[in-house]
DNA sequence: ACCTGAACACCGTTCAAGT
DNA sequence: ACCTGAACACCGTTCAAGT
């Protein structure tokens, strides 16, 4: 089921002549490409939510047909695939070399990782149903290199890992489905006033109205790295 | 936008006797209600996955028409609210009366939360981005009540429990989609050791072929727990 | 109060074909 | 090697109507 997405495009640029415009749209659009076509994607995604991503959109932001997309592009299962992984990327810790601060050096990586999602709102919910790309195992993999160093236990390692991972996901899965949705927290604020006897405990810390998602983000990372942290 | 979903239904029952089954299909079905509906959908969803509950899909097991739907139900959407609130009821905890142990009622809880969503996997992807109905609510009540009583400051309560929300989204959310999936894993495998050179630590440790989930979470949540448990 | 079919404006993808 | 339109088998929902 691969057998295509080989790549190296033939060099279609014969000379930038007044050519009748061929096929592609107006302006002269450079031909589709596996990456102009992720890009697109992201674009769209960002603009209109998961929902909003459809083949034939896509095509047409490119200027291109529906099916032309299918020559690049497995199906659109690829597509989100390819868009989530490509929003990813890690740039690495700030110029601090070699910090001997590997709670700080974690810290980063994973409020780092929380932004880049939550910059595109749709990568959080779409995260847990997709396959694993490469920049996010190279997050993976940066994170257990981190911890290891740090002197985490090899046995606790995958343990401390899925409990970080765990926590980032659902943190940004959660804080991006508010954001989407006012109304929708709104409503479930009002639902909960008039419903106060029934749930007085969260009424009464007002935990759907604590807007502190960062702050909350922070501590709450601390507790669990207090918890991870090597005993000394 | 609310207006119908009255309930109360008209009594339908004029002696059952032989009448020419109307239009309902063959069997004599009970009539439409939201109670089938949701049923129904939730049978749906445990056989066919998120993308396989249709409206059209969902009448013709119900025997009526697709637009008979919607007298119940506001659209497609809320069919997806009602389907995840009802599989999230808690029934509470082993009858050990008011345990001086929160720390293991909490566990209780939480593992319960887990249990409740992996027996429906659809649904750990589908919460993070639908609103939050009363059984949500009403864990989050109860987890709320159980902290501050075991003594968490009242300062802490709100971080505190999102954190554990986080930590339970996250590691269900991951656990389903990896469930799914097996395909994907064995792909992510493969290339992971054809790729060893490039993420070392995680190919030696085996992260991604560990498959403890359960005694994973478990020790996960007790490192939380550590870090949140009030200092004394 | 409850249910209905026809119709509208969409989808993703197969296929056979063009250059 | 790359792009295409027509066609197929679907979608969710509006509407005007039936009982």
């Amino acid at each position: 089921m691969a057998a295509k997405r080989s790549g190296a495009r033939s060099k279609r640029s014969q000379g930038m002549s007044v050519r009748l415009q061929s096929v592609q749209e107006s302006r002269g659009e450079p031909p589709l490409s596996r990456e102009r076509i992720v890009a697109t994607a992201v674009e769209l995604l960002d603009t209109r939510g998961v929902d909003g991503l459809t083949m034939r959109r896509l095509a047409d932001r490119l200027g291109s047909g529906v099916m032309s997309l299918y020559w690049h592009v497995d199906n659109k299962e690829d597509v989100f695939d390819l868009a989530l992984d490509s929003v990813l990327e890690y740039r690495g810790p700030p110029q601090t070399v070699e910090s001997q601060d590997w709670r700080g050096e974690v810290v980063h990586m994973l409020e780092d990782w929380r932004a880049s999602m939550l910059r595109h709102p749709w990568s959080a919910s779409l995260l847990p149903r997709r396959a694993l790309g490469p920049n996010i195992l190279g997050r993976l993999e940066l994170l257990s290199k981190t911890l290891s160093k740090a002197g985490v236990a090899d046995a606790d390692l995958n343990v401390a890992i899925w409990s970080l991972w765990n926590y980032v996901m659902g943190a940004t899965v959660t804080r991006a489905s508010f954001d989407l949705s006012d109304d929708d927290r709104a409503a479930a604020q009002q639902r909960l006033t008039h419903l106060s006897e029934r749930y007085p405990t969260i009424e009464r810390s007002r935990l759907l109205l604590d807007d502190d998602w960062s702050g909350a983000f922070r501590r709450g990372l601390d507790f669990l790295l207090d918890g991870l942290a090597p005993k000394q």
